[in-house]
DNA sequence: TTTGAATATAGTAAAAGTTTTATATATTAG
DNA sequence: CTAATATATAAAACTTTTACTATATTCAAA
C-alpha cells in the first residue's frame, strides 16, 4: 500500500484547488507572486470592478490563499503559503512544456465540446 | 515584464482546477496515478455511490482529467494527461513539508472560520 | 431469451458560487 | 469640516454544482 495523502490534506486542498479554479482568481495569484499589491493595482491590471475584485480577495483570504496588511486605506495582499507558490510553480512549468512542444494534449476549449461531439 | 501564463492557458488551467476542487475527484484522480481502475473498483474503495461515482468520472472525462477504454461491460478509467500527475506530485510534495514540519501554515479547518472569528 | 452485473443517463431539489448594483466606512487632503 | 479616494459589505438575480433517486443500456452468462 502506497502512503496516499490524508483526508484532512485532502479536505484542504480541494478546497484551494476549487477557489483557484477561477480565471480571474489565477491571474490575481499570479500577480501577488510579484509581490505585494493593492486592490487598487489589482483591479486596473485586470480591468475588473472593484467589487468584484474585494470579492475574489475576500473569498481567497478565508480560504487561506492570500493575506494582506492594512496601510491606511490601502490594502496589501500578497500569497498565503507556499502551496499557492507551489501551483503556480507547477503551472506554468505545464505550460512551458505546451509551449515548447514538448507536451500536447489538445484541450476542449469549450466547456463541454466531448458531449457535443 | 515577466512572461506570463496565457490566457487560454488559465482558462484551461482554471477549469481543471475548479474540477479538481472536490475531495471525492482528488482521490479517485490520485487512485488513477496507480493505473487505470474499473467504475466498480472506483467506487468500492471509497464507498461512493454508483451514480455518484459515475458522475464524478464523466465530469472528470469532459474536462480531459481522465479518460477511458471499454471492455465487455466494464470501463476503465485512467488519467487523461501528464498535468494531472504534476499536480498530484504538488499535492503529495505539499503534504510530505507539512508533516515533516519544514512547513507549517494552520489552516482553518470549517470552510469559514475568519468570517466567525 | 431471460437474468444479473456493471455503468450510464435523466430528473430534480438543495446548496454553493458569481455578478451586479448600491451603499457604507475609513482615511487623507485641503 | 468637506470632498475625494480606497476598499469593504450587502442584497438580489443568476448560474453552476452536488447529491439523490430512479431508470435505461449493454453485455455476458446460464
Amino acid at each position: 500500500m502506497t502512503k496516499s495523502i490524508s483526508t484532512e490534506f485532502i479536505q484542504m486542498a480541494a478546497r484551494i484547488l476549487k477557489t483557484l479554479g477561477h480565471p480571474d482568481r489565477i491571474k490575481i495569484v499570479e500577480f501577488l507572486e510579484d509581490g505585494e499589491k493593492t486592490v487598487g493595482q489589482i483591479q486596473r491590471e485586470f480591468n475588473l470592478l472593484q467589487p468584484v475584485t474585494s470579492q475574489h480577495l475576500k473569498v481567497m483570504y478565508d480560504r487561506d490563499i492570500v493575506t494582506f496588511r492594512q496601510e491606511g486605506t490601502r490594502y496589501y495582499y500578497s500569497l498565503a503559503n507556499k502551496f499557492i507558490t507551489k501551483i503556480l510553480d507547477c503551472m506554468s512549468e505545464v505550460q512551458e512544456k505546451l509551449n515548447s512542444g514538448e507536451w500536447d494534449f489538445n484541450f476542449s476549449t469549450t466547456s463541454n465540446q466531448k458531449e457535443i461531439a
